[in-house]
DNA sequence: CTGATTTTTTGATAAATGTCAAAGGAAATG
DNA sequence: CATTTCCTTTGACATTTATCAAAAAATCAG
C-alpha cells in the first residue's frame, strides 16, 4: 500500500494506528482488462486505489456508452453517488487495462471513520478534492469548447490518448466520436 | 441557529460540547437583497446557512452573468472549489431577496474540525451532500434536455419561478433565456 | 397614475453539433 | 499472414440552439 499512503500524504498525516487500520481491511486485486468493478443498477461497496492500470466510469444512454470519468494509476475509481448514497446507480466501472487495485470496503471503511479522527479527516479531505474536481469538470462543461477541452485533456492526461479508444474520450468531453475526429482534424 | 441544527440532524448527532463550539463560530447576518457576499477574484472566506431569503452564485463568460447555483432557505451557499482550496475563484454569490444567514468562517471552522470528531464527521458527511448534489446536477446535464431540466426544477424548487428572474434560471439549466422561453411556450 | 426600467417573448438567421452511412486504417487472432 | 474485428475518419444532411434585433409585458419609482 506504499502507493497509497503516498498518494493521500498531501491530504493529511496518518499515525501508525491508523495507517495499519486501513491495511487492515484494505484488499489487493490483480484484475485483467475488460473485468467489471461495479455493475450498473447495483451498489458499489468498494473505494478503489488504483496502484496500476486505468479504469473507466460509463452509463448507458439510448443505447449508447458514455464514458462519466477515467482514472488512471495513482488516483480513485469509485461510483461516488452509488458509494456514498448506496443505492444502485446507472454507472458500471470496468478496467481499461489489467490493473493492480487496492479495494477499501465500505462499512469496514466506515468504522474507521469512527474509530479513527484522523481517518475521518482523510475522508472529508478526499471527499473535498472529489467535490473540487467535479466542479472544475462541470465548469470546462459550461464555459470551454469541445475543442479547448480536448486541449486540457491532453494537457492534464497526455497517455489516455494512446490508452482510450477515441470513442470514449468523446463522450467523456461531451462531444460525439464524430465531432471529436473533426476536432482532431482541425488542430 | 435552531433552523441549522435541524439542517444537520440528517448527517449526524452533534453532542452538546460541538454544537456549543458552533454557536459561538458562528455570524448572525441580515443583509438586504443584492448584497455581494462574495466578490469574484476573491478568496471565500465562509460558509453560509440561509435560515431565510435566497441566493445566487454566478460568474462572467464572455461579458454575460452565467448562473451556477441557487440556494434558498435551509441550505448551504458557499464558493465551494474557493473555500476548500483557498484560492480567488471566477464565482461571486449576490442575494436575490433580503436574508438571514449564519456564517461559518474557514479557519475558527478548521479548528473545529481538528478539536471535535463529531464536527469533522459532519464536514465530511456534508461534502459528501455536496458531491452527490454536483454530481447529479452534472449527469442532468448529460442526460437530460433543457425541457426536462426545466422540469426538474419546476418540481425540486416550485418557488424559484417565482423568486428568480428568467434568464437566471436560463443560465443555470445551461441555456440562452430566448431558448428557455421558448420551452416555456411549447408546454 | 405614468414614464422609465427591467423582464419576457417572438422572429429571422447563423453556427455548432448530432445522426446516419460508409469507407479507410489499425490491431488482434487463429 | 490473412482475415476478422475494432477503431477512426469523412461526407451529406438534419436538428438544435445561439445570436441579434425588436416588440410586448411586467415591474418599479416618483
Amino acid at each position: 500500500m506504499d502507493k497509497f499512503f503516498q498518494f493521500i500524504q498531501p491530504f493529511t498525516h496518518l499515525g501508525q494506528a491508523s495507517k495499519e487500520a486501513l491495511v487492515n481491511i484494505a484488499q489487493r486485486w490483480e484484475l485483467p482488462k475488460g473485468h467489471l468493478l461495479v455493475q450498473a443498477g447495483t451498489v458499489c461497496h468498494y473505494l478503489y486505489f488504483i496502484e496500476a492500470g486505468l479504469t473507466r466510469t460509463f452509463y448507458d444512454k439510448d443505447g449508447k456508452e458514455v464514458t462519466d470519468w477515467l482514472s488512471a494509476e495513482n488516483s480513485i475509481a469509485c461510483s461516488i453517488v452509488s458509494f456514498i448514497t448506496r443505492k444502485p446507480d446507472i454507472r458500471s466501472i470496468e478496467l481499461l487495462e489489467p490493473s493492480i487495485l487496492w479495494a477499501l470496503p465500505y462499512q469496514p471503511l466506515e468504522n474507521l471513520y469512527r474509530q479513527y479522527h484522523e481517518i475521518e479527516r482523510l475522508g472529508r479531505l478526499m471527499v473535498s478534492d472529489g467535490l473540487v474536481q467535479l466542479q472544475q469538470r462541470f465548469d470546462d462543461l459550461h464555459f470551454a469548447t469541445a475543442s479547448q477541452r480536448y486541449q486540457k485533456l491532453l494537457q492534464s492526461h497526455p497517455t489516455f490518448l494512446q490508452r482510450v479508444p477515441l470513442g470514449m474520450i468523446a463522450s467523456y468531453l461531451g462531444v460525439t466520436q464524430e465531432t471529436l475526429s473533426r476536432i482532431r482534424a482541425q488542430v
